[in-house]
DNA sequence: CCGTATTTGTGTTGAATTGCACAAAACAAG
DNA sequence: CTTGTTTTGTGCAATTCAACACAAATACGG
């Protein structure tokens, strides 16, 4: 692997690249070529090459790339050649649908506890978990090493909780609050706000 | 307003710009500067400063902004200066988690209506909403002049539905499931796969 | 084995984006 | 009114990102 330092943008699209070759390998597909990827996912030709080749040559000219080969080597890359556990933070209906997504497997990662700090729904069943109290979080994240969280409770809790987060030894956190979250630079956070997502798009109806 | 081509980085900053100034509207603040907005949205005052002057005049030196002026321009560039109609396509979990969610008000948008193919869903009641049948999607979405939908069928339906939404005159789509979409150039989408947000942490750890 | 077609990886060029720095405006205090 | 402080808007420089274009490698048909 390269030891220069990868743009930020360029790891950005690997995951899209990694979701449409999976696409691919399930029709059947074994190869595939940057044009054809660059189709499927409205990128060009030469900038999915180049992006591909900042981590070695993974493609033979003529023939483009095994589909199976360049998975294998972008979930390398993306660390995702191993499952890793993620607990959710905030039992409510977006908290509840994360859960019971089965779409994380097969994408390198598994929910493994969920957190609420509201007393009458720590203890009930969410699809087969139980919901834990957030006062043990700091503990359970700890001893089981946990590394990425998706925070799903109401935007005024949410700096609270990413603080303690970050205090567990929270690396990563999928932000579903609508609110910008301050954190230690080698702490990550990626936001999901439908409503910032529509605006980004009425601007130019 | 200028009648410059605002490149989509820049419009794409603006709903987080307005989503930090409205908490600090929430929490009594009238005036801020770009120092200050930048603190709390992790991005330099020069930026922001650039950004917003893309579009006029909003901030008095010395003094800064007037958090509420700034936030009714930056609504009116956004379009959302009014409220939006849209639709949700697919009454699972994250359809039903979408039509529960109270945040859409306030920030210019309304859950009109939600559509699904399963017999068995439709006509079954989600919160306010009776879940209509999708083969009168086309017909609804064009009487109602609907432009905005947020797609939560599975992938394998996706890009078939999505057509379908094209077809009937929707302009912006929120797509949930994990696929990229092939779109007329006119047609906007943005994309919400919380394992590909996940994977773009995991990179980094 | 040869000629044609395909497709990668990359050096180079050009475009887009960000950072820097400061004049000019606004205000507050005395 | 003057002086000192704050903060915007923006020209310019630096950096980052994307597009172009092509040599080199491979496959394939005959
Ligand atoms: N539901 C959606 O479709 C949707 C869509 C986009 C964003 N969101 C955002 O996701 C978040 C959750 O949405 P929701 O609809 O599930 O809300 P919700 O109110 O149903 O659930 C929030 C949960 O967080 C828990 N909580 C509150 N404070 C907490 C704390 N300090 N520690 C631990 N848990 C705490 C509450 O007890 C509740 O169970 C919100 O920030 C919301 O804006 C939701
Ligand atoms: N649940 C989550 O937390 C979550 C998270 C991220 C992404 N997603 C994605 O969002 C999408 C929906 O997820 P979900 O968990 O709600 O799934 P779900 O299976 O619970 O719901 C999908 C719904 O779509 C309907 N549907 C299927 N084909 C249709 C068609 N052609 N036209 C109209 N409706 C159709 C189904 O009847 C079903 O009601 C999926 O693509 C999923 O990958 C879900």
């Amino acid at each position: 692997m390269n030891p220069n330092k990868i743009p930020d943008i360029i790891v950005g699209r690997l995951p899209i690249y990694l979701r449409a070759l999976q696409r691919m390998a399930d029709r059947g597909l074994k190869t595939t070529s940057s044009q054809e990827l660059g189709e499927h996912v409205g990128i060009s030709a030469a900038q999915i090459r180049k992006d591909i080749s900042q981590f070695g040559e993974f493609g033979k000219q003529g023939t483009g790339y095994s589909i199976q080969f360049l998975m294998d080597n972008l979930r390398e890359i993306l660390k995702i050649d191993q499952i890793w556990d993620v607990i959710v933070v905030g039992a409510g209906d977006m908290g509840s649908a994360l859960v019971h997504y089965q779409g994380f497997q097969n994408r390198g990662f598994r929910v493994v506890m969920i957190f609420d700090s509201d007393k009458s729904k720590v203890g009930k069943k969410i699809g087969e978990f139980v919901v834990e109290d957030i006062v043990n979080m700091l503990e359970k994240i700890k001893s089981l090493n946990i590394k990425l969280a998706m925070l799903t409770v109401p935007a005024v809790a949410a700096q609270e909780v990413a603080d303690k987060l970050v205090v567990a030894g929270i690396k990563a956190i999928l932000n579903y609050a609508p609110v910008s979250l301050n954190v230690p630079m080698n702490v990550k956070v990626q936001y999901i706000d439908p409503s910032v997502h529509l605006q980004r798009m009425t601007y130019y109806l």
